[in-house]
DNA sequence: ACTGTCGGTTCGGTCACTGAACCTTCAGGT
DNA sequence: ACCTGAAGGTTCAGTGACCGAACCGACAGT
């Protein structure tokens, strides 16, 4: 977490994961990467983070193996930033995560999940009630709730009102 | 999360949950609540946590509905800290970001989780895979594994050492 | 009266986060 | 050749959170 000291003397897991991605934004731009943001300038618009920070998070989940960077053109040189599984297993977290924020702090449904091969929404962990299976978060299906504002300001929040899959690529509509 | 700004542009349940459980320190206290620590001053050793930002998480997560201070004893006055059922909610979300950090950054596991009245090791959310149920709270049996000192500087990590219920009181021996 | 415990508060120093400005590379238009 | 704009950063001053140590008040035991 280097936030003058470590949880080093935690012997536990939950620390070690909280070294990892316990910082502040860290977990939203991860959340961000599963939806299927990936360029520098879509997380920014996005999450309304400062720059500086944002680079430091990106260096940081990249160098832990969270995110991959990739080059997707040459010229000018432009990378993205790919969610690995190593950041896909924290789907179950941000799930639940969500889920107790949303039960214990929000009034309305800002997201559906369900799963996309038969419409159920997911169970508290990912699952699928109806399959009675772990659903892959590629079978995720992100649709927008009775709760999330129409008309977005940001191109990013409006890619996302479309239903979409989760890890898919957002598509930015320019203006 | 009150660090200059909250997250409010943000229309997520995850940065919901964040602006409560986010800070520093914050989930490791819940952890410790849910282990059956109370009281200040075994949270204090435990966590090796400065004395104001203890008192500053301890106040904001009881003000949140997250932990519970009850007086237990009058004279002199002395009051516990009891974990909710808003935060026993929480439960899901450590396991999953618990198995993360293991799979993810641990070498050798540290803790094991069963299920009480069968014994079977927890599935990945807190589920029991042998009875095909989820598993409540307080029937989660909390034993150390191999991965853990076996004999730690500070009394209440000792008295983790034995196995335990979740939520059930820490009796710390002071040896 | 002295000592020790518990549960804090206070305080100076350090470090991370914030917001704004600035920089570089390159593409496209004129 | 020049200007403009986009993308992806870096730099910097200011602020606020965190850190560690010291201090404090109430009370119990001796």
């Amino acid at each position: 977490m280097a936030l003058g000291k470590d949880y080093a003397t935690q012997e536990c897991s939950i620390a070690r994961a909280l070294e990892v991605v316990g910082e502040r934004w860290t977990l939203l731009v991860v959340r961000d990467a599963l939806y299927g943001v990936r360029r520098y300038n879509d997380f920014l618009v996005h999450l309304g983070i400062p720059r500086a920070v944002l680079a430091a998070r990106l260096q940081t989940l990249t160098a832990e193996g969270i995110l991959h960077k990739r080059r997707y053109q040459q010229s000018p040189p432009r990378d993205e930033y790919v969610v690995t599984d190593r950041g896909i297993a924290l789907w179950p977290t941000l799930r639940s995560l969500g889920l107790w924020g949303r039960e214990h702090f929000g009034e309305v449904q800002l997201r559906y999940f369900r799963h996309v091969t038969c419409g159920t929404e997911l169970g508290p962990y990912g699952e699928c009630p109806a399959c009675r299976s772990v659903v892959p978060v590629a079978d995720v299906l992100v649709e927008p709730g009775p709760g999330l504002d129409p008309d977005p300001a940001d191109p990013v929040s409006r890619a996302l009102l479309k239903p979409k899959l989760l890890l898919e690529p957002l598509v930015i509509e320019s203006a």
